[in-house]
DNA sequence: TTTATGTTGTTATAGTATAACATAACATTA
DNA sequence: TAATGTTATGTTATACTATAACAACATAAA
């Protein structure tokens, strides 16, 4: 299965992002009532301001967010959004980051490759059935079973270039 | 350039260890030595205590190591440690576990790609050329340059497998 | 030996995450 | 609807991970 183009690039500045924003929450939405799972009012916030921008965003930030919402919330709260979100493929979390990412594909169990740009500071998810392959044909080599993936390209984007990035 | 098979598989748990040890310590002095830095009494003891066996330790384990040692540290001593030793590409961090592992073939800059295993908890580091010119291959055809790269392939080792390792 | 540089010591604090228990909301069935 | 069980959230405290800032010490170079 392959992804739509969109999913493949990072997004330029000036792309429509209150689509972005609206298809995610509606994906989440309708994949949250096919499971049966209940994406409540501070979950679907949670995952809204994890949409704000392309951007990995720390939990603690999301705390702040919640705050200037007026809803006095404490770690715990968005730990557990997060660990909900995390649990049904809405987000994955960048480790090199210590920071959440919506995906915009929910319910597949995707490779979900990432490129992070130093530059901007966005992430773009790839889905790249050779990087996959090449990683599945290694564990079949040695007798590993995968369980999870993590894998985090840093650098600079296509659109950073020549900007002031020291790149 | 390949690796010596030794890298590319986890070890047995029977096997000589205190080998491993000696051997990443003398490669490592010999590297520093050639690239004119200084590995401290400190720094060496803390790449020893690293290479106690194959699975990634914390920096505050490495900070009770050395206090066992009766060297009272705090944690910036450590953290200064490590920071010398991955410089030098003398380990490499896992960032999914915020853990440090020995890197036993210091110098190159490599993929550096690892798999870990749940059940034992080791990490065996790989170089795989086709993971790597596969990921070089997506990040050519969307203009970015790659930097830096976090492989963490995490499941359930050939040796661990059939074991209690709810796998 | 003086000076410059690099390393380590020390204290304080920032940043990330979870344990444990209390309360509230929702769902189910009687 | 009331009673009950379950899930979600609130709340407090604390654990774990990492760095800033400045002092003291050690090594290398002049």
């Amino acid at each position: 299965m392959s992804l739509p183009k969109r999913h493949q690039q990072f997004p330029t500045t000036d792309h429509d992002h209150q689509h972005c924003v609206a298809q995610a929450l509606r994906e989440a939405e309708s994949y949250c009532r096919k499971r049966g799972v209940r994406l409540t009012k501070l979950r679907h916030r949670v995952l809204e301001l994890i949409w704000a921008n392309h951007r990995p965003v720390g939990a603690y930030d999301l705390l702040q967010q919640l705050t200037l919402d007026g809803h006095k919330a404490a770690p715990p709260t968005v730990y557990r959004s997060l660990d909900f979100l995390l649990e049904n493929g809405l987000i994955h979390r960048i480790n090199s980051l210590n920071a959440f990412v919506g995906c915009d594909h929910p319910g597949l169990d995707h490779a979900a490759q990432f490129f992070i740009c130093r530059g901007c500071g966005q992430a773009a998810e790839l889905d790249d059935a050779k990087i996959e392959s090449a990683i599945a044909d290694h564990a079949r080599r040695i007798g590993f079973s995968i369980e999870r993936r993590s894998i985090e390209i840093t650098g600079i984007c296509t659109h950073c270039k020549g900007k002031n990035c020291d790149a």
